[in-house]
DNA sequence: AGCACGCCGACT
DNA sequence: GTCGGCGTGCTC
């Protein structure tokens, strides 16, 4: 018997929550061949059509029912080299199947099967009627400088928007008569117009020299307290990267990425900096995608996501505030951003730079194992001191909506001095629960397992954890009184209180709340400028923007985040701590933190006071070690949830009965989630800890194929989180 | 995740 | 008599 020729197929990964790929029949008219690997195309898939990617040529021995792919959407691979394998890698670690990870490392429209997009730069010049030496423009007036600007010849849009203010609406008026005209440029390799910043002091130029020095990979914990000049060590590191003609890519926190930052970068490295950022539209997006792998993007600067940015020509990578907890995404394909940046420096070979005033215990871990070669900036730059800390022990001390006689008092001085005071409350809302003084009743959200958050001065009740809002109601539903009183405080009373007491004075409140808009947090900020006055808010307010006259940082209220039973509180606790003492005295003026608590003696406040960051950090880690968490275990978190808690609870169950009974693998569960139900949803989890990764991945590799055929799975939401930070 | 197929309640 | 509820099964 003849066997059928064996039939060349193509293995697609497509966006769809299943751990395969599948086996394609090339379009029509065409073999396939290596070439084609990373190419995305359009393949029927059931009864609907899906852009897929082909990850892999194989054969198939009877041909017959293979469907065949619709059409290629690229002439040649979109994904390739080292990025197309860290994504490999990364789904194998984060055990996401292949074709949701390429969907979350894509740019929406490349996801969707859109061309790659062009990636000229728009400029703008005068056409012949507007270079006649007739036109008369009144001098002084913007077309008048932007007409001057055009004078010799096209100019860059970006420039423009550096060199003059609101242009576009000067444009718009003399391109209507004819005089300005809007033109692509071609893409020129621009050279960097280096521009020489400070000189660096010793400790900055050895940091410097250790990075630039190195060849190859080499990971560097940037261990520097506020002020230190990192930021300056990364100008450096990236102006040496850009001589070797090679590109950077920077990562910022989710609220780090201010304009401020960005004018720096730009004016000290000449060159368009691309920024990435949840504010640009998805075309936007694509565009800087698609230029940073022409190798025309030199430096990309973004948040989270940027981590995927293809980069055909590496020379560094940064991560800056690497701490930061938005760094770890919390849905979908839950990478982090900031170790799949050490990987794929790993395979670039390349230096990545690890940025904070407040390492992540991980990152200090490993620097202490030796594996990130550990640079330390003690001293702040420039004439700036480090802030005096004092803890105020308000025990029995009358408490007007949460501040003490002495707060108010201290308030009240550095104001008079022509000083602003930040009060720091990372609490939003008026008060975190509406409390019936006869018979303690509490509101509760109706979904979740949680208080209901008062707000609008009493007037509403919100849910931060499902968004639901309420009037708050009039008298107890359970007893009928009307002693409601809104109890605890948060960012909205602080606020209320301080406008009250110092009515000559503004007062800012910023918190999500008033902050969704970007640069709605910029806006308010330049609405105070340089006067006396207070910012009142949360953590937002803990990095970014330089604030030369803050003299005064008040923290109020911390004692929640001291029992938290989550193993990671601590950490985050200290090092908002430490972020927002940093905000106190940049410039000339000494800064003062002063911390209002009613645990004065806590080890964590007397570690950190007595002796920084450091010393809280090794006693901490000492902590974990002992009570075998990271990063002296890796974990894996499991979690489902289900209309239906036992539907949840059958879920991780039958998860929990493909591990064999020896497994070095202990596991925890299935058990309730810290908040059992949230939106209406009943959440357990399954908590794997190994003390090394190597049997946690293997037990995963192990499992999961099966976990995603379960039945019991069909049911349910559920999730794999490889390297929780919280156990939620 | 979608989407179709498939069997049981209130409606033109 | 049908429109449509969402249970379960499948996608090369």
């Amino acid at each position: 018997m003849l066997s059928p020729a064996p039939t060349p197929t193509l293995q697609v990964v497509l966006p769809v929550p299943l751990p395969q790929w599948f086996d394609y029949a090339p379009p029509p008219g065409e073999l396939p061949h290596a070439g084609v690997i990373g190419r995305r195309l359009r393949v029927p898939f059931g009864s609907r059509e899906l852009v897929g990617v082909v990850a892999g040529i194989g054969t198939v021995a009877d041909g017959a029912t293979l469907r065949a792919a619709v059409a290629w959407l690229d002439p040649a691979p979109l994904l390739g080299g080292e990025l197309w394998s860290s994504l490999q890698w990364l789904s194998r670690y984060t055990h996401a199947p292949l074709g949701e990870v390429v969907s979350t490392a894509l740019p929406a429209p490349l996801r969707k099967g859109e061309p790659v997009p062009d990636t000229h730069r728009w400029g703008w010049q005068l056409t012949p009627a507007g270079q006649e030496p007739g036109v008369k423009l009144r001098a002084g007036t913007r077309p008048h400088r932007l007409a001057e600007l055009l004078g010799n010849g096209s100019v860059d849009e970006d420039l423009l928007d550096e060199a003059l203010y609101d242009w576009r609406s000067a444009a718009r008026a003399l391109a209507k008569r004819g005089l300005v005209e809007r033109v692509a440029l071609a893409h020129s390799a621009a050279l960097p117009s280096l521009r020489p910043g400070p000189c660096p002091n010793a400790e900055q130029a050895d940091a410097i020299a250790a990075i630039t020095a190195g060849k190859g990979f080499g990971a560097f914990l940037l261990d520097g307290v506020t002020g230190s000049g990192k930021t300056e060590v990364y100008l450096q590191a990236i102006a040496d990267c850009l001589a070797r003609g090679r590109q950077a890519l920077v990562l910022v926190p989710e609220i780090g990425l201010t304009p401020q930052t960005l004018a720096r970068f730009r004016s000290r490295l000449g060159i368009t900096v691309h920024e990435l950022h949840s504010g640009l539209n998805d075309n936007e997006r694509a565009r800087v995608w698609a230029a940073a792998a022409r190798g025309e993007a030199q430096v990309v600067v973004g948040t989270r996501s940027a981590v995927f940015t293809p980069l055909p020509n590496a020379g560094l990578i940064v991560v800056d505030e690497e701490h930061d907890g938005s760094y770890k995404q919390q849905d979908g394909i839950r990478y982090h951003a900031r170790d799949f940046a050490l990987v794929r420096a790993k395979a670039l070979d390349i230096p990545v730079v690890l940025g904070s005033a407040t390492p992540s215990l991980e990152s200090l871990h490993n620097a202490h194992a030796g594996r990130y070669t550990h640079l330390r900036l003690k001293q702040r730059a420039g004439e700036a001191r480090p802030p005096t800390v004092r803890v105020l022990d308000v025990r029995k001390r009358p408490l007007k909506d949460g501040l003490s006689p002495e707060v108010m008092q201290g308030i009240e001085q550095h104001l008079q001095a022509g000083h602003q005071v930040l009060v720091f409350k990372n609490r939003r809302g008026y008060a975190p629960v509406l409390l019936c003084h006869d018979c303690g009743w509490t509101a509760p959200c109706k979904r979740c397992d949680a208080p209901m958050t008062v707000h609008a001065g009493g007037r509403r009740l919100q849910c931060h954890h499902c968004g639901a809002r309420q009037p708050a109601p009039l008298a107890c539903p359970d007893c009928g009184s009307l002693a409601l009183q809104p109890q605890g405080i948060g960012t909205e009373r602080l606020e209320e209180h301080l406008v009250e007491a110092f009515a000559d004075y503004p007062v800012i409140r910023i918190d999500r709340g008033t902050t969704n808009r970007r640069d709605a947090l910029e806006s308010q900020l330049a609405s105070l400028g340089d006067r006396a006055g207070i910012l009142v808010g949360t953590q937002i307010l803990a990095k970014g923007h330089d604030l030369p006259k803050l003299t005064l940082v008040v923290v109020v209220g911390i004692d929640e985040g001291l029992f938290s039973a989550d193993f990671r509180a601590s950490e985050k606790l200290a090092q908002q701590l430490i972020q927002v003492a940093g905000r106190a005295g940049r410039a000339t003026d000494p800064g003062e933190v002063w911390l209002q608590t009613h645990h004065p003696g806590h080890p964590l406040l007397e570690t950190l006071v007595n002796g920084g960051y450091h010393a809280f950090a090794d006693a901490e880690l000492q902590q974990r070690e002992a009570a075998g968490f990271p990063p002296f275990a890796h974990l894996a978190l499991l979690r489902a949830e289900a209309q239906q808690v036992e539907h949840a609870n059958a879920m991780l169950s039958g998860v929990r009965e493909l591990i064999a009974h020896d497994s070095p693998v202990e596991r925890f569960g299935p058990m309730p989630a810290p908040m059992p139900r949230r939106a209406g949803y009943q959440r357990t989890q399954l908590l794997l800890s190994a003390p090394s990764r190597r049997p946690l991945h293997a037990l995963l590799d192990q499992i999961m194929p099966q976990v995603y055929a379960l039945p019991q799975a069909r049911k349910v939401r559920w999730s794999l989180d490889v390297d929780p930070m919280d156990l939620y």
